[in-house]
DNA sequence: ATGATTTAAATAGTCAGATCAGTAGCGCTG
DNA sequence: CAGCGCTACTGATCTGACTATTTAAATCAT
């Protein structure tokens, strides 16, 4: 529970950590941080992998492999006498699950959250549909034990998003599509950087998204796939209009 | 200089990089291709480290970044004493363009073609119609640019597919959505791997889609919402066509 | 002086061997 | 038989060196 955020703050030593643990996931967050934050920005090239070693205190294979999972995922490119440079944000995988998850608590700005609402938009009514068509039995046995636990979480906003974020997974995974799959992780991992604005709306709000998910139960249940996509597009209104109000709560 | 030949490296190089070129690259995509051919079934355990540095003849550092590389796009996972274990099918980075990429050549089923298909038409309409509100003149321009190749690509069908390709990657980008981009960047790469299929359609089917995408064309131009969704499901419908048609004909 | 060519330097890429740390399986103890 | 340590195996990290590539400075020819 005591974390040391090791704000990188870069003293020149930084690094009285003595062990030896798992560290390369460690460096590699940092690295993305301080992409994310703008402490090297897209175009500039990052110090070299001695220095870059030399900075968090390990050695150079522990700075090679993070920057070859940077580079995995699209954030930097590596080349001989060039150095490692910060790719254009275009090239960003900002897909992946755990680049967003990296990118979340810098840049929490709403074109993030609009970006990712206008893609529940797009899939989320047909990934009903299909789900309406495809999901199992025990899906849609999972389905509504999430969605007991949303009805059930009463005054408690955590084990309300919790089970909020488990519904969704569901419902894309029932899609039987890949892609929607995929697309369902991304978004549970903006959804739960999003806790904070979530846990601020009222309880008959709150009530009000229970009623809209139980009705995509029933859809699936009764494998009405126009009745799932329209459960599906009440959902989003509602999540909508919550948006609406956590920005106007932050603008205060 | 004095080239130091090493091992006999049996890497059946038929090109003429006689040096010791870049291999880290090589490596990782023979590793994801072994993963995806089923040679290392899901849930089973790859060989160590240094087994696999001599079946490929390369060091041990270059096999864990090559397996780095996969770990991060969720291809495996590494644990001490456990080895290196192949993950289950659905934590696969399958949004990756480049897992993609390593996954069609070996599993290039119905089911990914429809699974791509699915997701088009989730987001395309929805696409185009952002794109109609957002999309800069240059970007408007860069897409008639990319219409008039496939309009001038008279009887060749690559340059046909490349302009349809750079077409659809021009619109997805002009949603100024990041993720929308993203998702374009995927089915960019899953078109390239249909490009066989595509090549099989008939002149006057590929006119009837040149026709479609002038449409999207103008409805940007216009920045008529309503004519862009049009446009671009009269686009879907004809690429779903031309899908079955493929399909019709590989059974054969 | 100018342009082309050669040389040098800097950096990522690769290699080799060693040590550290965590865990599954086995043997020991009770 | 149950509980507990011991050991071997494997990935994780460290160290230090060498190689290959490419930019940039330096040199040479015109």
């Amino acid at each position: 529970m005591n974390e040391t955020p090791k704000k990188a703050d870069e003293a020149t030593d930084a690094r009285e950590t003595a062990r030896r643990p798992r560290v390369m996931p460690d460096v590699t967050k940092a690295l993305a941080s301080d992409i994310f934050s703008g402490r090297y920005p897209a175009g500039s090239s990052l110090p070299t992998e001695n220095d870059l070693g030399v900075e968090y205190g390990v050695s150079r294979t522990v700075i090679r492999e993070a920057l070859k999972v940077l580079a995995a995922k699209g954030l930097v490119l590596s080349r001989p006498r060039i150095g490692t440079v910060v790719c254009d944000q275009d090239n960003w995988n900002i897909i992946d699950p755990q680049v967003l998850a990296w990118h979340a608590p810098h840049a929490l700005d709403d074109k993030l959250f609009d970006a990712i609402l206008e893609t529940r938009r797009a899939i989320e009514p047909l990934v009903a549909e299909l789900a309406a068509a495809r999901a199992t039995l025990q899906e849609i046995a999972d389905l509504e034990a999430a969605w007991r636990g949303m009805a059930g979480a009463g005054e408690d906003p955590v084990a309300f998003s919790r089970s909020d974020i488990a519904f969704h997974q569901i419902l894309y995974a029932a899609s039987h599509n890949p892609i929607f799959r995929q697309i369902g992780n991304l978004i549970d991992t903006g959804l739960k950087f999003s806790l904070e604005a979530t846990a601020t709306i009222s309880l008959d709000r709150r009530m009000e998204a229970v009623a809209a998910h139980r009705e995509v139960v029933e859809a699936l249940r009764m494998r009405d796939a126009e009745a799932a996509r329209g459960a599906a597009n009440r959902i989003l209104d509602l999540a909508a209009r919550d948006l609406v109000s956590a920005k106007k709560l932050k603008n205060n």
